[in-house]
DNA sequence: CACACTAACTTGTCATAACAAGTTGCGAAT
DNA sequence: ATTCGCAACTTGTTATGACAAGTTAGTGTG
């Protein structure tokens, strides 16, 4: 079991690798991974590059390492990630999320409902907006709203979003991977178009999030207003 | 300028050192820090050192890399970190933030009004429960309660809190480190209490943590409860 | 003057090596 | 049977070296 030779980094490879297994339950929570000369053994890689696979779980919060002991992997937690990078069908646990789109995605002038600078180019090249529902065990409690620079991105609009993560489809189909961002979070009453979509009633507080990605396209950035139910669901975090 | 053999690590040195430049200005937003082989020529250490010590201050926002580029120092942003390792005084600018105590830290049962897990060991011991008002710009802003085991903290109670941090405290005099933890968000209406301290009035919607933090001293972990008003500033994080 | 190319930077990736520090289990001594 | 201590693990830290990949500024050509 090696890695071969594509443009992607060995270290990415190894924790797409790790995170699936334990995605999948192959380990299970309190288990310890393989200690990091056995991964180095078994997928022929060094130390530093194990290394790098596991502090990125590490960060997502899928283990926790102790020395002297393992890694041990973490139980699944609704919304794990959400913060940090992972997209929002990624911090779920593999099953517990259903995508409903509202607005299928299509080219538009911009509309700043949304509290980021944008560059000019970014301004100029137009927007591609969608929105879409997100359903935890059957309840609504995600309302999403995505723009996206409409620059180089062919055949964009005629995708199926259902169900799907758009982070897999940057990645599959226009090799744009999220690097980083930022996010702010307050809180704030319900409207009734929101009610609509999360069930909240006008009025009630709602998480909001609004986040900045940062891809691996040089300048190109893309935006997402997200409304969150807290009433009975909370978002989690490691740190 | 080279880093002496005491027990901590040379890549948290060089962290802290940094950091400290970056927050007094001798780099400013939009600066590039000095190359990584530069680092490592003035501060006598070897290349994976400076890399884990970039790698801190890129976790918690204070620069961006940029492979053939730099590392650029980002814009100081209201809240930053304080989703992320760094205790609430850390994540400000500093000078913004003001701390008043509310209840001085006292020994007393638990109260349970956080929604975490404790050990029977944490459970018997009793708990140092404090809590404080925090004011950005003379507006306060956060409430936060915490919650510690009382377990070999000579004197705690008897140390003023009064715009003082208590991470510093922690790792000064008792050489605790907060290694990691977890946090709960949710968005919920401000009461009657809630409004005293933060001046939300009630029934408006208001940002909530629960934050379970642990430290390098082993199974010892504390708890802090926060409520933020987000009328006019909000949290703001990166990934 | 405008453009293309190159050299000299930067960070990113990865291999190899050694020792420190924390954990665990086993075997010997009590 | 219990305890102690050591050996054999684990992750943490750090050094050295090499090449890949992205950026930038200057150089030279058209």
């Amino acid at each position: 079991m090696l890695l071969s030779d594509n443009g992607i980094p060995q270290h990415r490879q190894l924790y797409e690798i790790l995170k699936d297994h334990i995605g999948q339950g192959l380990y299970k929570p309190g288990d310890l991974l393989p200690s990091e000369n056995a991964l180095c053994a078994t997928y022929s890689v060094t130390r530093p590059t194990v290394r790098q696979a596991l502090n990125s779980l590490l960060a997502e919060g899928f283990i926790k390492k102790q020395q002297g002991k393992g890694s041990i992997v973490q139980p699944k937690r609704i919304g794990i990630g959400i913060l940090s990078i992972l997209g929002t069908t990624d911090s779920m646990p593999p099953g517990t999320l259903k995508t409903r789109v509202v607005d299928k995605p299509k080219v538009m002038p911009w509309i700043f409902d949304f509290d980021f600078e944008i560059t000019k180019e970014e301004e100029q090249s137009g927007c591609i907006r969608m929105s879409r529902q997100r359903l935890v065990n059957g309840n609504p409690l995600l309302f999403e709203v995505t723009n996206l620079p409409n620059i180089n991105l062919p055949r964009f609009c005629n995708r199926s979003f259902e169900n799907r993560s758009l982070f897999g489809i940057l990645s599959k189909y226009y090799d744009i991977k999220v690097t980083g961002g930022e996010q702010k979070i307050w809180s704030l009453p319900a409207t009734k178009e929101i009610n609509k979509y999360i069930g909240a009633k006008p009025g009630e507080p709602v998480l909001h999030l609004q986040k900045k990605y940062e891809t691996s396209r040089p300048f190109y950035h893309f935006y997402t207003s997200i409304w969150c139910n807290t009433e009975n669901y909370y978002l989690m975090g490691t740190f």
